[in-house]
Parts: structure tokens; sequence; C-alpha cells
DNA sequence: CTTGTATTCAACCTCTCGGTTGAGTACGAA
DNA sequence: TTCGTACTCAACCGAGAGGTTGAATACAAG
């Protein structure tokens, strides 16, 4: 697990990670006000943080003592991009298919 | 970890199943078949193959000796889905913002 | 019945993940 | 400068992931 696929795919595939991606969609926000919704530590959400920007899902800026995460979109498309590949080949295997089927009754 | 979602995301985080079920589109494949293409031993792919069948990625049929690995396109439906609510909710965020900017130029 | 082939089960190992606590850093306010 | 707040770093822990090897199971073919 080292390229960014992976790393997206299993960012997301922690529970409070992605409900962390769902708040940043309203609006960016700090450490402290995306821990006060969850019953972790603030240290485990800053972890959370750091794999989500690691990921490329987040980017991250300081203001004073704060630091306001900021969702990026952009890897979505890397998500659906890969899922769209994969499941239109699949289609396309049961089109053939049904030709096959259909000119040999 | 638990939920589908989870469970599926996860299961996609890895090169290898990710590769399976490319190969998989094209057409139903066997174990050994499939442990042909990668570098790891046979039971590794079996157990990948059980993380896969457990996402509800695939479907695994008996006949004879061997067993055939099926893929299951629904779950694609199922993370594009929670992917494109919250790519939605993010650009509708950024919708409003240039509207507050349009009106207060 | 025996042998070979396809696959899984079981035990084990190592590394990573997600969590904790405690200390350190960086900044704002008084 | 001192104090409180926001956050990260570091060390640790338990559980699970992904790999291995060796034995067991299931079936086909002689």
């Amino acid at each position: 697990m080292d390229d960014e696929l992976s790393r997206a795919f299993a960012a997301l595939a922690d529970p409070i990670r992605r409900d962390i991606v769902a708040r940043l969609t309203a609006d960016d926000m700090t450490v402290t006000e995306l821990a006060s919704h969850h019953d972790v530590s603030l240290q485990a959400v800053s972890k959370h943080l750091r794999v989500l920007e690691t990921a490329g899902l987040i980017s991250r800026r300081r203001d004073g003592q704060q630091r306001w995460a900021h969702l990026e979109v952009d890897v979505f498309d890397l998500l659906t991009g890969w899922i769209d590949t994969y499941r239109r080949r699949a289609e396309l295997r049961y089109q053939r298919l049904d030709d096959v089927l259909r000119r040999n009754p």
C-alpha cells in the first residue's frame, strides 16, 4: 500500500475519517471542532487528519494556534475514475454475452 | 471497520485485490489462474478472495475441484454513491460561496 | 483404491493501524 | 513574562492485516 489510489481507498475505509470528510464538505474546520464530534482523543483525530492529508483528501493551513482542514475533492475523481473504468468493462462483458445469446438462441 | 462501506473501501485498498477485481471484469476465474499473475502464494490469493467475498465484491461457485470467482458490480454503486454524495455537497458549498461573492463584490 | 490436482484450514510471524497517555511546541491574551 | 489554549510528537499497546509453510479436504482420473 504505497500508491495514491491505495492510500485514498484506505483513508476512506475508516468510519471516523469518512465522517470527517463528510463534515468538511460543509466548511473548513479545526482539529478541536472535528474532535468534538467523536468519542476519541484529540490526538487520535490529529492522526486521522494526517492520514487524510497523506492521501491527498485534505489540505491544511495554520492560522494562529488553529490548524484548519480543507477538503480537496480532486482525489474523489481518482477513485470514481478507477471504479467506473472497471464497472464499464464488466458491463461491456455482459453486453457481449447478451449479443452471443441473442445470436445463438 | 464493520459496515459494508468500510469493508468495500478496505478491500480495494490493496493493489493485489484491485488487480483481481480488474481481471474479473474480463471473465470469471479460478484461484489458481488468479494466483498465476501474482508473486504470492496460492493461499495468500485465497485469503484475498475471501476478503473480496466478505466485502460483497465477488461471489463464488464450486465446479468440481475448481472455485470460480465472479465479480459483483453492485458494491461499486455503494462506493460511487457515497463519494458522489459528498462531492456534490462540496460543490454546492462552492456554489453558495460564489453566489455570495457575486452579490458582494 | 490410489494418485494427483485444486483449494482451504491452521498456526505462526511481522508490520501496520487505531487508540491511549504524557510531554513538547506554538501562539494569543493578560 | 506568564498563563492558557491548540495542536503535534513520542512512546507504548492490543488487534488485525497480509504473508508464509505444512497439513487437511474435496474431487477427478486411472
